[in-house]
DNA sequence: GTCTATAGCGTGATAGAC
DNA sequence: GTCTATCACGCTATAGAC
């Protein structure tokens, strides 16, 4: 089959997401314009609907990839020390949220734009990954390793305080990521009564 | 002066403002059209140009107003012991959120929509909050009541673990106001190693 | 102060050529 | 698969009547 003119779709796919994920997160859903997006892959804004049936698709494409990612990469190890499977998970959410930071931004502040359906999923996605947090300081708690009053309020605080990370971090700063999870797992240690 | 017909000077202002704080904070800026804000308020959309130049003075205005009542909520007791005061400020900072869950959403999600002259006022208003937090934080490390790696880093993690409330909370939920305060309390405590 | 009407522009999405 | 062209609509903001 001979190839169209122009058509490079083997990379076009891959640079929309990388777009858009971007613009999304820096100027928010609603902001940004298909054209927008088209103009900063190098295509014009009729080929976009090549490859997504309309731009609340693209969002939540964005957003549940993100989320399996997020899922797929966390592998806790339930047998271990509770303490050690909650310094995994600090130093592991830190250095992802950090190396997704567009994702993880878009995820939690563009859910008020999908659709109901597609927000019911993506929450779900979301439970999930904060239940894995939460058994880790109910097994602590049980264990007699970690003092908390409330495992579900603790996960939240916990999941906030950590990817509060991404509002400040800026690459070449003060501190370099081994020392920020360093100092983010002394705080979480403590809030968790194990310091 | 004889009134004109249809004038409601009076609470025209003040609707238009908590009309737009209620849909920005829901919708997002971008997504909020200004006929939209003139019919939860009840009037067409160009009299609102009677209120504000425009769209994003109003949201610069919403968003500069929450931050000096927030740091005019705010009173510190220089005097009192560090430990009393972080728990002052753990009560305060999760109370003044919920109260003003909107105004909370609003000014640290639309920051993106600033441009960047009002973005560097509000960024200027946000500073001297959180500049508040970190002398507790240094008071109390220096007393020996506090032990805390990195003053700055922990300021900003406590308010991104007292901020996330919002993110959860629901009225009449499983929790009261007192019984979440009591509980960030303990974690704060433990984070900042006074537990 | 509020209304009606509208200018001027940008939007999401589609049709059809190549 | 990509382009050009376009439809139909919504947007912010303004003008002028009352």
């Amino acid at each position: 089959m001979a190839r169209t003119q122009g058509s490079r779709a083997d990379i076009t796919g891959p640079l929309i997401r990388d777009h858009a994920r971007r613009l999304f997160a820096r100027q928010g859903y609603a902001a940004v314009s298909m054209r927008q997006i088209a103009s900063a892959v190098g295509v014009q804004a009729g080929a976009l609907y090549a490859y997504t049936p309309d731009k609340q698709a693209l969002l939540f494409d964005l957003m549940e990839s993100h989320m399996r990612d997020l899922l797929a990469a966390w592998q806790d190890e339930p047998a271990a020390d509770p303490l050690q499977r909650l310094e995994n998970f600090v130093r592991f959410h830190i250095g992802f949220s950090l190396d997704h930071s567009d994702a993880v931004f878009l995820s939690y502040m563009e859910l008020r734009n999908l659709t109901p359906d597609n927000h019911a999923r993506i929450a779900d996605l979301r439970g999930r990954y904060e239940t894995a947090l939460e058994n880790i300081l109910r097994d602590g708690i049980e264990s007699g390793m970690m003092f908390v009053d409330d495992p579900k309020l603790a996960t939240m605080a916990l999941i906030a305080m950590l990817t509060g990370v991404t509002n400040w971090y800026r690459e070449g700063g003060r501190l370099d990521r081994q020392r920020i999870g360093d100092i983010y797992w002394g705080l979480a240690r403590g809030a968790v009564g194990a310091a």
